[in-house]
RNA sequence: CAGCUUGGUCAGAUGGUCGCAAGUUGAGUGAAAGCUCAGUUUGAGGAAAGUCCGAGCUUCAUAGAGCAAGGUGCUUGCUAACGGCAAGUCUAGGUGACUAGAAGGAAAGUGCAACAGAAAAUAACCGCUAUACCCCUGAGUGGUUAGUAAGGAUGAAAAGGCGAGGCAAGAGCUCACCGCGAGUUUGGCGACAAACUUGGUCCGUGUAAACCCCACCUGAAGCAAGGUAAAAUGUCCAUUAUGGUUGCUCGCCGGGACAUAAACACCGCUGGAUACAUAGAGCAAUUUAUGUACUAGAUAGAUGACCGUCAAAUACAGAACUCGGCUUAUAGACCAAACUGCCAC
RNA sequence: GCGGGUAUAGUACAUCGGUAGUACGCGAGCUUCCCAAGCUUGUGAGGUGGGUUCGAUUCCCAUUACCCGCU
């Protein structure tokens, strides 16, 4: 589980960032991001009802968490919002972990790319 | 041995590494609240689910009156309470162990019973008969008359069943057997059962999961309840008003209602009608006594990830104030009792 | 978490326990040189599983899906 340091709690920040924010593609999920309002990053996780009932859903979150933990250095100091797809029911956690660097990757969420 | 019925138990374990939540101990920091670090303890179910009943708790009036509305409906018991449970009764199903049942009242009243059928509930349309009676006639063989529910294609349901006697023809008209009702006695706390006697006006069919009647029960809202602290602006009404308490009437209480913004910190928040064991009471549900045990309490919301071993690790499924039930979902494994069939002795 | 409601044809809605109807749509025909409009005609449904009843879309129970309200 991430820390509690690095979690979004209000849900008013989980709107100005839906509003505001960009968007990145995966597989099995996407993400919002936007500018920090902190100097390290923070995280929310999503999970809608479509994925599945709430023993799925607790699963899922626990595993984009957990790789969001163990990857938390490599996050560019940004807000972010994580939504799970549908198809992330049946994925394994190194499966997400790939997707997630991949993702990071890509858009130039990297650390080393924050300016 | 096979099949079947019922009741009960479990719901992965264990080692390592990295994490999350709460409590607690120590250290650091700070005016304080708190924050950080290190150690340690604990951390999701049998249904946590559906939210179908019942209760605690909180607020409204101290929980009040009447009407309306709703619920329950065999008996006795258990329980804080219940629509729950236990033991029985009756009915239905099963060879049986056993299972299922919203199982009061249709003679308080109202409604409905399509199509078909003579008729769907004060049964003479057809048929049968002509004893008695009346009319007619040469004569009954006739009937705008009388008697008659044995027969009549239907229908879910047709006026107790079946046989014999009887009759003009018929008919519980009479009789035997069966069913049904009433009474008495016996047994049982009781629902009810058994035996006996008696009833032919046994001539008010079905439906109450149609309205309804009878008996019993229900004040309303819900932890987003509610409390402590903090709390800005505007508009409206103002004691014959307005709001709340229930759908209505009464009664009762209080200054109140709405909109925008801000805030959402703490308490409520987990030890209780608690669970287990032994002994006593009881057929049982349950209960009494003694002993032992108890440590989830989050608030974008904690139980996870990876690796190894156990043949295999896989079902349904995630606490949000708390309990008692019910209902529904469920891989696999195990235990006990009973019944039926076959084989052997 | 708590409270309430709905489910009928491809779509929007009706229906007193007795063969489930209306409009639009879809198919075919007529009309027209062709299309549209118009006319005629056809197609097609009770969310699922039990119960009460002679008979259930309707009454009762369970279940599934969807919707609404309370921040």
């Amino acid at each position: 589980m991430l820390q509690r340091l690095n979690r979004l709690k209000k849900r008013k920040e989980f709107n100005y960032i839906y509003k505001k924010g960009q968007i990145a593609h995966a597989d099995d999920f996407f993400v919002h991001y936007v500018r920090a309002f902190k100097p390290y990053p923070q995280i929310g996780i999503s999970v809608s009802k479509q994925v599945g009932n709430s023993v799925i859903r607790s699963r899922v979150k626990r595993i984009i968490s957990e790789a969001c933990r163990l990857n938390i250095d490599k996050f560019a100091v940004k807000n972010y919002v994580i939504t799970a797809k549908e198809s992330a029911k049946d994925k394994t956690s190194l499966d997400i972990e790939k997707q997630l660097l991949r993702l990071l990757k890509k858009y130039k969420l990297n650390r080393e790319n924050d300016v």
